[in-house]
DNA sequence: CTCGTGTTTTCCACATTGTGAAAAACCTTT
DNA sequence: AAAGGTTTTTCACAATGTGGAAAACACGAG
């Protein structure tokens, strides 16, 4: 009977109390706890009391209910803070690659820059062009320029003067015009585009992946050769990457908000 | 030595190791958390792993650092879902986020602590301050102060012996009166204030919102640095906040009551 | 007011369960 | 190949968690 890899039996217990109190919305009590996890009552009132004593579970005298406490949510939205969208992404890069035979990126705004958290590598000979960790001025990226279009127009206004327009190359958005007209385009479009503005010759599109918070947290892109990425096949992708993010959006909580403001 | 009245021991163990682990952003080892929790490392592995099963902590192989779950996070929004402004709450957020371009957040009243639920942030350099699930002592706490207003003055008097009044900078409020002249203001203004009473360098704008029992059941505020949250704006962003938190009682079905009393 | 039925909470003897020292299995690094 | 640093596993022991039963409440009905 004896499981010797089933962990701490008392921590597991306490956790599957946890996890039923999340489940129901208005509180539970003891005794249907207690019913519904199979402990004796005792049992499960010394461990609620453990929970409570903590801060993760919370005792409503009055109505005798047990809650999930406040102290599960600070552990819990330690989780969110950290970019824990990475593993989720994955696949749906892995995916993204697949279908276009291009490389596929996450990135993130870090400060004034948009910097490359995950890439999954096209299988062409021509790929690895900007690695992970890499970063990349906000307005020269596509996964950059997602992210800022779901902003209001005078947040991206500040962030630009912030951050400067470096022109990287010859096709770099240089002025403020450049870029609002730029934004409305993505805006229509649904999905953002970098035209060879980050380097010569390489092509990438993008959209804005968003958090439970409403808020854009990340992006994803698809990147390559111009002369692969042609205009023909643009949209296409365009219409995958948007998907995809939605996608993600949605197994990470969130859900995907209309892109024009 | 055996204190029958803190509860089982492992559980409480195994929760310390959660907080401890929420505490960082990029994940611990065992033998730190063993250290800093002053547990054998087998004992705190063997605890880690139970929180693993259960999806409460995540271990990374390829950097054998640990982390907390997702299932943590699934509990906890559960707590936020109980609360159940927090959804509506957000635009309002948001908007405030955007017309003051500093951190809006949302808190409730919990204990002798008042603890943010939510927060939308600024999109400046210097932003996350306090992360959602923090606690903060409620005389020095915008939003403590705006909830604690609307109460009779026998009731906040007890809290104020309840909880104390934690000298956090030098600026804190800390004697019965010096609490009793700012909630007069606050009352008269319509709006509470934190001035670099919590942290220093940091300056807090808050109103509450009402249910529809006509209770005070949360409050939502603007923070960001002193240095660009100058008197000249204060009354200013303070009207905003008053409207903003009026609105969104008017949403959740209450009416905004009168400040005074 | 008293009884009855539903709770939650405390108590306690018992052995199941969790414990930590130490050893084993892994890694990197030198 | 050896030396430090890890993470895991093992194991003998008793401290710790267990659940039945009883006590303390809380409410409604008679």
């Amino acid at each position: 009977m004896k499981s010797p890899k089933d962990g701490v039996q008392s921590v597991s217990r306490a956790l599957i109390l946890l996890q039923e109190l999340a489940r129901s919305d208005d509180g539970l009590r003891v005794s249907d706890l207690a019913r519904t996890t199979g402990l004796a009552v005792s049992t499960a009132h010394r461990l609620l009391t453990t929970l409570e004593q903590h801060g993760f579970a919370q005792f409503e005298p009055e109505t005798t209910l047990w809650h999930v406490g406040r102290e599960a949510y600070a552990v819990g939205s330690a989780f969110g803070r950290r970019r824990n969208f990475v593993a989720p992404a994955l696949p749906f890069l892995k995916r993204l690659r697949d279908v276009t035979r291009e490389t596929a990126n996450l990135g993130i705004l870090d400060g004034n820059q948009l910097v490359t958290i995950s890439q999954v590598e096209s299988r062409e000979i021509m790929r690895a062009i900007s690695n992970p960790g890499g970063q990349v001025p906000v307005f020269c990226s596509g996964m950059g320029k997602a992210i800022v279009a779901t902003w209001t127009d005078e947040d991206i206004k500040a962030l630009a003067e912030r951050a400067g327009l470096p022109p990287m190359t010859s096709k770099s958005l240089r002025s403020m015009d450049e870029v609002f007209v730029d934004i409305h385009r993505t805006r229509e479009r649904g999905y953002a585009l970098d035209d060879e503005e980050h380097v010569t010759g390489l092509r990438c599109v993008a959209a804005e992946v968003w958090s439970p918070q409403g808020e854009a947290v990340c992006a994803i892109s698809v990147s390559g050769l111009a002369a692969r990425l042609t205009d023909a096949r643009l949209d296409s992708i365009g219409q995958q990457i948007r998907k995809a993010a939605n996608e993600l959006t949605q197994q990470l909580g969130g859900t995907p908000q209309n892109h024009s403001r």
